[in-house]
DNA sequence: GTTCGTTTCAAACAGTCGTTTGAATGAATC
DNA sequence: GATTCATTCAAACGACTGTTTGAAACGAAC
């Protein structure tokens, strides 16, 4: 269909611009030049910017978030014996938008900088974001419950948190660190990196609190 | 001195329309309206808008990585019994950006998240953001390299990329989640929080990689 | 009291911004 | 072949962008 080709093209560029310079910082010009579109066709497909905006994030985030829920949801039925692993909900969380790139390859990089950059932009995106977001977020939450009984529930909020954070830090900051110690054009396997990041926090997660050890808990 | 009272008023402001709005969504007039000031006071005092952003950080970030490399080299020489403690090393880093909200108490969160908000914004910023983060993290990676002697760099290298993360995420997100756990208009401590973030990423530190453990190794 | 250097001011510069308009296109339906 | 529909197009809208200008205001130094 030649009518979608149009708006497909807008959505893909409109990506790879907005994460490479930002949001507000690229122009409904901008992008429909580097498309071969009218000015006008942001307007006819979309409404306005914003609504580009909004489709560009909502293609990506959707399907990462369901994915997330999908897995978690099968590990906490087949959790036949007793608490569910924690490695196991950690890799619910942060696989499937790390991994997406293997189904885009080209512009993994586009969406994962993209991803880290909406905590910078604010106007309604956020909102949007963070609303999918924080119902998830509380589903996982839950999940870590019975699986760290040692902790609270804003204990483990924070800790969460630091998850997020490592997250998008291996979102945008991926070719960074390979530029800085492996040889030129070589890559890290995603896969690789997110094997390494699991102990890493599931290590965290099961660390006793500041309180504990302090009130020398032995758990 | 009436000279710098506009000087700072527009550091001041200009700080706190970046941080809510982002950069380049924030104009000259914007600014200079919160200000009081004329529209060709920026241009007078730093030149260009890029002069006063550059301006807007700088002030903020040397002072934060000057008072982490002087708690940095503390450890490093007082460290007569062997490795240095690796909880320092994590305070020295994380401790100072989060603490700056004492000596600014108003605009604390202003401040943290327009440098959570760096990590966004591209343009010659994010360079000079990035190399006087590099060389400092350079330091750092090499004092982790001491206390955990059974990690490579590039494992050190990525380890340090989450904290970083996890601490972004506390800058940035710390109303949010008090929101959501405390009553209202109650706020957590923020050494409390500091604290309570050591546990956390010294476990995820001395966690064992992926590679040890399926190799069965001890250490 | 006049000169000097710093700072502020109003006004205008040329561009760019997101958005709207109404006509032109082209393929599908009758 | 005419009609209908979605799509594309060039042109213009007013508002806003960062920047520049030259005059006005200011206190300090002589």
């Amino acid at each position: 269909m030649e009518v979608t080709e149009t708006k497909q093209k807008l959505l893909d560029i409109a990506e790879a611009l907005f994460a490479e310079k930002g949001i507000s910082a690229t122009s409904v010009r901008n992008i429909v030049n580097a498309a071969d579109a009218n000015l006008a066709a942001i307007h006819y497909h979309f409404g306005s910017k914003e609504g580009l905006v909004r489709d560009v994030f909502a293609r990506r985030i959707e399907p990462v978030n369901t994915e997330r829920l999908r897995v978690l949801k099968e590990i906490m039925t087949e959790k036949s014996n007793g608490a569910p692993a924690l490695e196991k909900i950690i890799e619910a969380f942060i696989g499937p938008p790390l991994r997406i790139e293997f189904e885009d390859k080209e512009r993994h990089q586009l969406i994962m900088k993209l991803m880290a950059k909406v905590h910078a932009e604010n106007h309604e995106i956020r909102e949007m974001v963070f609303s999918q977001f924080s119902t998830m977020m509380e589903q996982f939450v839950t999940a870590l419950e019975t699986a760290l009984p040692h902790l609270s529930r804003i204990e483990i909020t924070w800790r969460f948190m630091y998850m997020v954070g490592a997250m998008f830090m291996t979102m945008s900051h991926k070719p960074d660190i390979e530029k800085m110690h492996l040889k030129e054009n070589e890559s890290q396997d995603i896969e690789e990196v997110i094997r390494d990041m699991i102990p890493f926090l599931a290590a965290g997660f099961r660390a006793p609190t500041f309180k504990a050890v302090k009130n020398g808990d032995k758990e």
